[in-house]
RNA sequence: UGAGGAGUCGCCUAAUUGGUAAGGCACCUGACUCUGGAUCAGGGCAUUGAAGGUUCGAGUCCUUCCUCCUCAGCCA
């Protein structure tokens, strides 16, 4: 019943598989997650893991996971096990459907066999650069390669001779007879096959053929038994040639690849291409840099599988290229993080601050709330003394109007504790420098005391100078300064110093002491942090994941940008 | 310039398949608040890329045009 309102949203490709449901031309769905391993999942492969694990979800179907690993010279191990520990952080999970192109080798190179000798298939002898003169130009058709009539016997033997290794790298490769003429250059007699004499991760150099992208992947999704193949955009002009392979062969089954729009990020770049120069060129800590869109670096910057999943539902799916705005991502991180992060003070940037009438010795236990929003996460106790650390951000000896915050003269909340009145500011008599400040407390304004309703405009964050625990705290921002880096020609100058800056001085309250690397916490008034892998005995490392929403920033950064 | 796709508020996505544009994000107001958070309540005239046409009625159908994306790897 109350379930109704989680219905997800119809989209084109739901409704195909509704009414092939419907219709009974199939009974179940099958999907399929097809990484090439040759680099580290982002989340655009989050949005596709969501739509394919997830349509098999909701319509009781599978869906496998299988690595298209037909190009050993970009692929290796390490990124299949990255790969299958994201996918399954992501929250899915594959069963015993694990497989790999690598394992229909030799089902393919059958198959391959069956088109020469039913002649749709060649052996072509031109170059690289010659097969690409022959291919003709979008305008202009291409022209048949000299070697296009081989005898179906040549065909066999020169292809049984490239799989026994008898040629070099590229002195031969096995194409399909299509149409050199047709106005989809995908269909002008495309490389089924290349010669290639390096050790597959999995194969080892058991072969030194090994089959392309467009005629292992339709045969991959047929042995599978996968219905409906889903894929981005740029595949949709190979579509012809998935269904001619399958056509050709005449397969038992025939899946449906069906095109969405891939994910764009605003202030981010999504291309392999480009990730693997961030990690190369040292522009970035590594894949799972907290500023890289890759599904660990997500994850070291704190994002919940549940924001990133809920985050992939809402941007939809559809054909229409597009260019989502991070803080839709933003947004539902915040939401999930808001319901279960255990709220805690800390602060960033230290200013000492000495409350002159507070008992020099005393301490007292004040009882702070977990979170508001969940009251079963129960409350604890913070340590409040004479001398405490508030934020450097929170006090400005002139204040502009809006700022509500503690100033000369004024009073505010210390959250949890006392109202307090600045009285002084003690200053570096060189720099002018704010050192310290001097302040009083009114003893009747504990929090939860009967005189405590009295109105201030602000509640500060605070620690006491004693009890805080130091820690190392790192300000993540977006990784670019502008809105689509990918479109810049210089893409990498465009890449911002600021979206990390390294906090050393930082003081968390004690209970923190003992956080272990993964956990979340929303320091107030200030965003969601949560522990880096990188703290260990003596040293406490916090990662912003992302920023409260923050109005005064806003006011400050002036009218709406 | 060939072929294949796509154009709906600033950004995403809907629209019972011809019935009079909806939701989320973002933004702005206000209320509330011991987080400038959260929450709650409001708000913005979207001439549905453009022009014609069919129709009682068009975001949905037809025509023409414009713009954007993809494709000339022995990558996927």
């Amino acid at each position: 019943m109350a379930e109704r309102a989680a219905d997800p949203a119809s989209h084109f490709i739901r409704e195909i598989i509704e009414d092939d449901l419907r219709s009974g031309r199939h009974a179940r769905v099958v999907t399929r997650f097809p990484p090439e391993p040759n680099g580290y999942l982002h989340i655009g492969h989050a949005k596709s893991i969501c739509l394919n694990f997830g349509l098999a979800r909701q319509y009781g179907g599978v869906c496998h996971l299988r690595f298209d690993d037909t190009n050993p010279a970009k692929e290796d191990v390490e990124y299949v096990d990255a790969i299958m520990e994201d996918v399954r952080w992501l929250g899915f999970d594959w069963g015993d459907r694990l497989f790999y192109a690598s394992d229909y080798f030799e089902q393919l190179y059958d198959f391959a066999m069956r088109l020469v000798e039913a002649g749709k298939a060649y052996v072509d002898s031109l170059s690289a650069d010659e097969i690409r003169a022959y291919r003709g130009t979008f305008t202009e058709p291409g022209r048949n390669s000299p070697y296009r009539d081989r005898s179906v016997a040549e065909n066999r033997d020169l292809f049984l001779r490239m799989r026994a290794g008898e040629f070099p790298d590229g002195a031969h490769v096995l194409r399909a007879k299509i149409d050199m003429a047709s106005s989809n250059l995908n269909m002008r007699d495309p490389t089924l096959y290349r010669i290639r004499r390096i050790a597959h991760h999995r194969t080892g150099d058991q072969w030194c053929i090994y089959p392309l992208y467009d005629f292992t992947h339709c045969l991959s999704d047929m042995l599978e038994g996968i219905t409906h193949s889903i894929c981005t955009l740029e595949f949709e002009n190979h579509r012809p040639l998935y269904d001619w392979v399958l056509d050709a062969l005449d397969t038992p089954c025939h899946p449906q690849q069906i095109e969405f729009a891939r994910l764009n990020l605003s202030y981010t770049v999504m291309s392999k291409r480009k990730l693997l120069a961030l990690v190369q060129g040292g522009h970035v800590a590594g894949w799972d840099d907290p500023r890289m869109p890759t599904i660990s670096g997500f994850r070291r910057r704190g994002y919940t599988p549940e924001a990133i999943r809920d985050f992939c539902e809402s941007v939809g799916v559809a054909k229409r290229d597009s260019m989502v705005d991070v803080a839709q991502l933003e947004h539902h991180i915040r939401e999930d993080l808001n319901k279960r992060a255990p709220r805690v003070m800390a602060v960033l940037r230290p200013l000492k601050l000495v409350i002159e009438n507070y008992p020099e010795g005393q301490i007292e236990e004040l009882e702070a709330v977990n979170n508001p929003e969940d009251p079963a996460a129960g409350t604890r106790r913070l340590p409040f003394a004479r001398e405490l650390y508030i934020e450097r951000d929170d006090f400005m000896e002139d204040p502009p109007g809006k700022f509500f915050r503690l100033a000369p003269g004024r009073e505010v909340r210390l959250r949890y504790a006392y109202i307090i009145k600045c009285e002084r500011v003690v200053k570096d008599p060189e720099t002018g420098a704010v050192l310290e400040l001097r302040c009083s407390y009114d003893p009747e304004t504990r929090s939860g005391s009967p005189a405590s309703s009295r109105k201030v405009k602000a509640t500060l964050h605070w620690v006491s100078v004693a009890h805080a625990v130091a820690a190392e705290v790192r300000l993540y921002d977006r990784l670019f300064k502008v809105e689509a880096p990918e479109a810049c020609d210089d893409w990498l100058a465009t890449i911002d110093p600021a979206a990390l800056t390294v906090l050393r001085e930082a003081r968390v309250e004690p209970s923190l002491a003992t956080a272990l690397a993964g956990e979340r916490f929303q320091f107030e008034r200030q965003g969601y942090f949560c522990v880096d892998p990188d703290t260990g005995p003596g040293r406490a490392v916090f990662n912003r994941t992302v920023t409260l929403r923050d109005t005064w920033a806003r006011i400050q950064a002036g009218p709406a940008r």
